[in-house]
DNA sequence: GCTTCTAATAGGACGATGTACTATAATCGA
DNA sequence: TCGATTATAGTACATCGTCCTATTAGAAGC
């Protein structure tokens, strides 16, 4: 009668009795992840999906839930679920850390449409990234970080990479010819090329190494201009100043 | 005929000889900031700023120019105009630097609900910003960041910071009473107190100290609960750990 | 002071969206 | 075989962003 909860299954791990007729709601998760890269985040809706899945709207609403955040809910915690695999436990604990957050910015980078919406839900659907949560504490933990320490050093983990990484893939305008035929790419290119060096010396000094490849001064984003090396070289600064300041040492 | 241009103004400042009717573009730009710091950003639309304005949606299109999008633009632009003033150029370049990104926090929290919107807008409107890029390089100078050192130095720092605003600002999800008479945020701080300490030992154990003061698990955002230690201290691990690899020693 | 031109606004139309409601079909347990 | 439950269709509603075509208010020229 009422649409189906997320955690309804009686035990069966699935398909146990249900979902025998047609779509699964892992069917509908993949579809809607597969039209947002395909599409981009902010073209996509519901209907289209339920369209190009040949199904009537409200099939979605049924075996989602509620409504488009649960959507999104679940996308999250499909894409984020295999974030803290492969990881050997034995590595030294800042080697650990480098590597979660590594795969943190690869995985993100693999749906990088998505990334937007994925950088909100982090927030607060925990639930289902709680492997990551305790890989990181875990790494905290052996680095020396304890009690009311763990707080500030995980924030600082969390919200500096992962919030990089949002920044990084924060989409472009929707490229609408602003003015006839140039495009708002070019039109940013040339007012950039155009920075008066009398009011911003130091910019317009260094546009030849900064020109599209720093965060304000850029057209385009993170997936097609990825900042490797300013994501290492902060990664580096974090784990490289934890270890300086660890409140305990570890064994 | 056409919708009036963003840099149409003939010479004349302001109010040289348009804008005499009615509404002016800055009117315009502050209802919306207004609206939206009221209502919240998802629940923002154009519609409804007109309505609130007494006015036509088509006047919104007049003053402001094609779209939404540049609405947003707009919005950026006007908050973050103010970024770096007040700021003391004999200061030591490091603590300038601290004292931009205590700012752009401060300036975001004020009008926290604009957030996300602020965050994706930064990536590239920077025409409007330049005073704050102009700001963050001369200080990076100072330090002794030259060429193309210049670029992971400052996509650090804004990445890191400014994406951790943005993550600690990402808006919780519409309040709606998913199961009967259970909030969201009761449901969620429910589901969080019953972690399994079997499965997350960690986790577990550093609930009292964590719990709703983490970003992945928490129910309120920045906004009811801010991060402000967290957020000294990414400052001052990014700002010490620049200082410590300056490629060339400053004056 | 009257005309003329342009800036500013009104009003409505169009297609699309999220969501909800009701009815019908498919499947399975008994 | 039959009833209950799961899954789906179809449709309706309010709203949204955007565009188009008038129409008004104000200033400039004479």
């Amino acid at each position: 009668m009422t649409s189906q909860d997320g955690t309804k299954k009686s035990g069966k791990s699935s398909r146990g009795r249900a979902a025998a007729i047609g779509l699964d709601k892992k069917q509908v998760v993949d579809a809607a992840i597969a039209q947002i890269d395909q599409k981009g985040f902010a073209a996509f809706s519901l209907r289209e999906l339920a369209r190009t899945l040949g199904v009537s709207p409200a099939v979605i609403y049924w075996h989602v839930g509620g409504a488009k955040e649960d959507l999104y809910a679940e996308i999250s915690a499909s894409l984020t679920g295999s974030l803290s695999e492969g990881l050997d436990a034995d590595m030294p604990w800042d080697e650990r850390l480098r590597q979660v957050f590594r795969n943190y910015r690869t995985l993100v980078f693999r749906h990088h449409a998505v990334a937007p919406m994925l950088g909100a839900q982090l927030k607060s659907n925990g639930v289902a990234n709680l492997d990551w949560v305790e890989t990181i504490l875990s790494a905290l933990h052996d680095g020396g970080y304890r009690g009311d320490a763990l707080r500030p050093a995980f924030n600082v983990l969390v919200g500096g990479l992962a919030g990089f990484v949002t920044m990084e893939l924060a989409p472009a305008p929707v490229s609408k010819p602003a003015s006839a035929g140039e495009s708002w790419q070019e039109l940013f290119a040339r007012r950039v090329a155009e920075i008066d060096p009398h009011l911003y010396p130091l910019t317009a000094a260094a546009l030849p190494d900064i020109t599209n490849k720093i965060f304000v001064l850029r057209w385009h984003n993170g997936a097609d201009v990825p900042y490797d090396d300013s994501y290492e070289l902060l990664l580096d600064l974090l784990v490289e100043g934890l270890k300086a300041r660890a409140p305990a040492n570890p064994t």
